[in-house]
This record gives C-alpha cells, sequence and structure tokens, in this order.
DNA sequence: TCCTCACCGGAACGGATTATTCCGCTTCGG
DNA sequence: CCGAAGCGGAATAATCCGTTCCGGTGAGGA
C-alpha cells in the first residue's frame, strides 16, 4: 500500500496499463508488458510499487471501487429494478472498467489487504441487492444466482487478441445478445447455481501470450 | 503425424488429458500437467508425439474431427433449424467436446497441417450451413454471423478452476440461459460482428497456472 | 530361474522467461 | 554550469518448461 507517492500522471498510467494487461492476460502477464503499454520504464512501476503483489492488489481495489460505484450509480439514477440490472451490467462491461480482475486468485484471499475484503464483500452485497430487487419484480428468472452474474462477467470478458476498445465493443455485443435471456425462464436452468464459495475457487490464468513474436 | 504407434490405452489417455488441459489452460500449458492428468510419464507423451506443437496439432484435429461430427449429427437428426443449431451447441459444449481449442493459435494458421486446414474449413462451412438455415426459416436473429456463434463457445467454455463434469454443467447452464436471446432481435445487436480473419487472430492465452501449490 | 528386450516414469539438461535491482542519462531548478 | 530527482532499460538471479537420458520393471522365452 503505497502511502504518500508523488502525484504525476504515472500512477494512473500505471495502473490503467495493469488493469488493462491483468484483465486480459490474468496476473501471471509479466510486468514488462505492462510498462511497455504504459509507456514507462520497468523501474518507474517499482519505484511506486514494492512488488508485483502489491500492484495487483491496487489494480483489483480500483476496480472493485469501481464495479461498487457502477452498482450505486445503478440504483440511483433508474427506479426500475430491471433497468437497475441493465445499467450496472453494461457499465461493469464498459471499457475500462476492468471486471474480470475482481475475483480473487486461485487459493483464496489469504494475504489480501483489510481493504480489498471490504470492499469486496460491499461489491457482492450489493450485487445480490440487485438481483433480488429484479427477481422480486418478477423481471428476472427466478433460478438466478448472484454469482451467475459474475460468472456471466467471466464469460463476457474472455481474453480476446484485440485492443481494448473493439473488445469492449463485443462485450456490448454479447450482452445484448445475452440480456433478453435473462427475463423469463422458458427452460428451468440446467445444473446447479454456482455458489460465492465456489465462484471464489475459479481462478483466472490467462498466463502470458507470446509477447516475443510481436 | 504420428505414423504406426503401438496401441495402447495411453493414446486416447494422452489425447484427452491434452485436451482437457489445452481447453482450459491454453496452449502454454506445461507437458507436465498433461502427462499428471493422463498418469503417465512425460516420456510417453514424447515416445509418441515428436514434440509438443505435433501433440497440439494432433489435439486439434481430434477436437476438429469431434466439431464437425457434432454438426453432421445434428443436421442428419433434426429438421427444424432452430434444433439444428440447439443441437449442435448443446452438443459442442458437452463433456469432453473440447471447443475452444479448434480455433488457431496467435499469429495464423503457418505450419498447420494441410488435414488441419481442410478439417478446418469444413466445420466452419457446416456451422455457416446451419446459422444460414436456421436464419432463412426466421428462428435466429438476423443480425448475428456463424462467427458470433464461435465467440460464444469461447466465452461459454472459460478456465474456470473446478473439474470437467463440472464445467460442462456450467456450459450448459449458461448455453440454456443464452440460448432464448439469439432467436428474436427486440434490440439490434450493436457492434460489428467479428469476420473469420478477425476471430482467427484471436488467439486463446490461459499460460500456465499455479501448480506447484497444490 | 535367469536373461533379454521393450517400455515406462521421473530426474537431468539447457534454453528461455521474468521479477527485481542497478546504473548511467536526462532534465529542470538554481 | 552544477546537482539532484526521476527515468528507461540493461543486468542479475531464480524459475519454469520442453526435451532427452537413464536406470528400473515385468513379460516371455530358454
Amino acid at each position: 500500500m503505497p502511502t504518500t507517492r508523488p502525484a504525476t500522471d504515472y500512477d494512473e498510467r500505471v495502473i490503467a496499463a495493469a488493469r488493462e494487461v491483468f484483465t486480459q492476460y490474468g496476473f501471471a502477464a509479466p510486468i514488462s508488458e505492462i510498462a511497455r503499454i504504459a509507456e514507462v520504464g520497468v523501474a518507474s512501476i517499482y519505484r511506486r510499487y514494492p512488488s508485483k503483489r502489491e500492484l495487483a492488489e491496487q489494480v483489483r481495489i480500483a476496480s472493485t471501487s469501481r464495479i461498487i460505484e457502477e452498482a450505486e450509480d445503478a440504483l440511483a439514477r433508474e427506479s426500475e429494478p430491471w433497468e437497475v440490472l441493465r445499467r450496472f451490467m453494461y457499465g461493469c462491461l464498459r471499457e475500462h472498467t476492468g471486471i474480470g480482475v475482481v475475483l480473487p486468485p486461485h487459493g483464496g484471499c489469504e494475504g489480501f489487504s483489510e481493504e480489498l475484503l471490504r470492499l469486496r464483500s460491499r461489491m457482492i452485497s450489493l450485487v445480490e441487492r440487485i438481483v433480488t430487487a429484479a427477481q422480486d419484480a418478477g423481471e428476472l428468472r427466478a433460478d438466478l444466482r448472484a454469482a451467475d452474474v459474475f460468472v456471466l462477467f467471466k464469460h463476457l470478458n474472455p481474453p480476446l487478441a484485440t485492443d481494448e476498445s473493439r473488445r469492449a465493443e463485443l462485450r456490448a455485443r454479447y450482452l445484448t445478445l445475452v440480456l433478453p435471456g435473462l427475463r423469463e425462464a422458458c427452460v428451468p436452468l440446467p445444473g446447479q447455481a454456482p455458489e460465492w464459495e465456489e465462484l471464489r475457487r475459479m481462478c483466472e490464468e490467462g498466463p502470458a501470450p507470446d509477447h516475443s513474436k510481436e
């Protein structure tokens, strides 16, 4: 947790690049790739964050906060429960939100800061509130769990090898495709809905693609 | 292309394990992990396949053939165009089909065998036939391209850290969730549909998760 | 029973990748 | 023109992974 760092735009460039790289390739992606995207030297990253682990933590904090903002914003701006959910999902999948980085890695949350754990549970309860409200209003199929929404996020955010803006476009495309299916349950969903605990165990991978031949 | 190999069940164990590992973690996953899953020594893999590249090629061939079978089976068994598509998609996402491994890696198809390229284009034209037929019958939204179907496959096949049977269950769950949204276009899809050429450029990553702390 | 041979699993090797550190250079204030 | 602060990228050391090597094992024949 960097306490007082000099205020440059380096900070946001680094975090933005790290979010992009981690989101796309997973936390195994090399720091040098982040430096390349941020147009910054590797050392400049280490000058601000003591280790890769710490950088990852900051990225998680930033993204989780952003998701929370999206949820609160959706709750504040929309009254119709379905519209709340809709706005929330589009918001989360918007460019630079960095969903897909908010779930903890394989092996659980040990070593996470109190701050991040707090943000995480806040995020989860907001999503549950949104989902439950939509279901109570009969506008969202009842056999869906809040955790399903996160799996959908994960599904809609795969590491495709294009630039971020195109990926954002595709995310919106497929969310639009998926949304109508969420409303009414013509056919009951097969399989058990995932629990948060199970979801917690589903890590992201996305190790390094071949950055050499480029 | 291994010409004549001794007939053990090793062969199928290796291919099955490789398909599972490559599907989940991408082609960057270590061979040793495949050996572990197959309960086989590393050398036993190399005794049959001259290199990792060759093994990957065989896995691709096996999976692509399987997808082709699913498509032909669906076309043969169903007459209703929508049911053809439906059966095809469920079939592809069934356990052990290994979809998600059939798209070429970053950097194109250079070095692929003629056989695989032939299978690939056969697979693509079958999918296009199925999609087009459903659209002509007015049972599938018209602003969807065949390549979208593959992106959906990719979306529905993310590397979740569970056993394969649970993953298959979840794939079915989310396909059921998604399918109804494909039928009618209440809202037009935003963004440009991906072209095959673009899809070709979208590689899979999924580099190695931490196999050490397990 | 003992020898031979085919085959297997896992350790060993060498190259490649990467987190982290070090250092010379640039730049800006005085 | 000097000095310091901050930067980029090369250098370092450890790790990982593809591939090869080797001793072990068990079936089958003498």
